[in-house]
DNA sequence: GTGATATGCGGAT
DNA sequence: TCCGCCTATCACT
């Protein structure tokens, strides 16, 4: 479910599958009948992520950008594909493999302007190999906002959800409400190195499991506590719960219109 | 069957 | 600050 590391591995997947090769299009459910038909014959040249955005470069200038939002996933396969069901928006099909689309926020093709815009308003993503964090550094510094906003905030960092923002926090023991003028760069570097690895590892094991061996209750003989995302974390989602290092109860908080978990001693 | 919920985001108020 | 969108899942009846 979709936060950076998903849509890297999307990115991932389709240039494995798809790369090279001439693909077909078809929009099941319709939304999409122009573009699936402007987009079979084409050749993919290659897939790639820029934070939650997932971009297709094929030639002449066409570009396929999803974006998966809340509800969105991307499902692959083998062919002969499954029947075709009516919330499917797009259906690729080549090489003797298949990718379903279904409930994205967005799904459109764009130019490569379009496409440049698009970079242009995202900040630097920690899963890729040109991100320059002193972009992000340079917001931080200046903001009055708090650090937890920031952190959401796609144009300072792009690829960060909600999951991963409560947890490096966690991590890196930043109160979430410190303004990010107050950060100072030690901690932003150790934050952003933190999400390069956490991140990364999201994108291998293809979940987000933030809690470190020693912390774990793996580690101590019991099962892990996994939540619907599929990992361990320390405090998203655990409001009210005992911290998993300190015992105190994990505190939960509206800020903006996203939800907010934290431990009041562990980040102070 | 129904209702609540969700890792996102843009537009209206 | 709220609403709407798009879909799947799970805890309930």
């Amino acid at each position: 479910v979709p936060e950076g590391h998903t849509i890297h591995r999307l990115a991932s997947a389709h240039n494995r599958l798809f790369a090279g090769h001439a693909l077909r299009a078809d929009s099941p459910q319709g939304r999409f009948a122009d573009g699936a038909a402007r987009i079979t014959g084409l050749v993919l040249d290659r897939a790639e992520a820029h934070g939650k955005h997932l971009l297709h470069a094929y030639g002449g200038d066409v570009w396929l950008h999803v974006h998966l939002g809340l509800y969105g996933r991307f499902d692959d396969g083998t062919a002969p594909p499954p029947e075709p069901v009516p919330t499917v928006r797009l259906r690729l099909s080549a090489n003797g493999h298949w990718a379903d689309l279904r409930g994205p926020n967005r799904c459109e093709l764009l130019t490569a302007p379009q496409v440049a815009a698009l970079r242009a308003r995202l900040g630097p993503d920690p899963l890729r190999a040109d991100a320059d964090p002193s972009l992000a550094w340079e917001r931080i510094r200046r903001a009055r906002v708090p650090v937890a906003t920031l952190l959401l905030d796609q144009s300072v960092v792009a690829g960060v959800g909600n999951v991963y923002r409560a947890e490096v926090l966690f991590r890196q023991a930043v109160p979430p409400h410190l303004p990010g003028r107050e950060l100072g760069r030690e901690r932003f570097d150790a934050v952003w190195r933190d999400l390069v690895t956490l991140m990364r590892e999201g994108v291998r094991a293809g979940r987000i499991d933030t809690v470190a061996d020693e912390h774990s209750p793996q580690a101590q003989g019991r099962a892990p506590r996994q939540d619907r995302h599929g990992g361990e974390v320390y405090v998203y989602r655990r409001a009210g719960m005992p911290c998993l290092v300190c015992g105190t109860p994990v505190r939960g908080a509206t800020l903006g219109a996203r939800r907010l978990y934290w431990c009041p001693t562990c980040q102070r």
